[in-house]
DNA sequence: CTTGACCTTAAAGTTCACTTTAAGGTTATG
DNA sequence: CATAACCTTAAAGTGAACTTTAAGGTCAAG
């Protein structure tokens, strides 16, 4: 099997050494085995369980919230956990959604009566802003 | 006209006293008028204007950005400008939507393919965050 | 006239997710 | 065998938007 020491690692999954140091000191990954000379030596599946952090970042889930996913793996803990934590994402990005689509929605309205010309005193998009709500 | 103090404006605004400081400091509040106690005493109108960065913030703006707005406001600048920095937020804003979204998508799809019963190994949840894209 | 609730400043701490720095040890190349 | 490109650690810095702390001065009530 190959293994990788942290350099070839960070170009294969993308994440800075310093950012898989940082994981192995927040307990993402797992401290890996040395070489005589101290130098960390990663197996392959290192790269997929970086990119499974990379993803889950991109889902909008925290280090902390990744962690539990990742304990809960490690374990091979129970899958209602892991719905639980993914259900309580989907409400948060569900509740992003739509505070942004009413922002966008009195946003964009603000930006169509503002003509953009003249001077500030008066600005429809300021005047919308002071509004209380 | 009624002046306050930092507490009274803190209350009638619901910004922290310490946090208006800050806004001062950060130049997003006009250095006020003090006492002969070198008490800061406010006007009447500091409350809309705290009132005015709350809501920007709530609407997603920056400091940096609502620091921008005010200060066109207080020069009375140009209405363009402000319609500039209103674009660029809208456009910011579509865009979380847009990747909120298709991250809504997937999960809600993931979360009703498990069952939420079993061990971890093979759960839909874990393959789909584990899933490159 | 003392107690407590206000006010003042500057500076350090908070959270998140890293990045950067400092001060070295190791390994591959010419 | 020198030099560059790796690796090691601990600790400090980043940015955003504050909050907290420390160390005091002031004011109203009893």
């Amino acid at each position: 099997m190959k293994t990788f020491n942290i350099g070839e690692l960070s170009e294969k999954s993308g994440v800075a050494s310093h950012a898989i140091r940082f994981y192995e000191r927040e307990n993402l990954m797992p401290e890996p085995a040395r070489t005589h000379s101290n130098y960390r030596r990663y197996p392959e599946d290192a790269i997929a369980r970086l990119q499974f952090i990379i993803h889950a970042k991109q889902w909008g889930f925290t280090l902390d919230e990744i962690r539990e996913l990742l304990m809960l793996q490690d374990a091979n803990g129970d899958r209602a956990e892991a719905k639980r934590i993914a259900k309580k994402q989907l409400e948060k990005i569900r509740h992003q959604i739509q505070s942004l689509s009413r922002i966008e929605a009195v946003l964009s309205e603000t930006l169509e009566e503002c003509s953009g010309e003249g001077p500030m005193d008066g600005c429809p998009i300021v005047e919308a802003i002071a509004q209380k709500g």
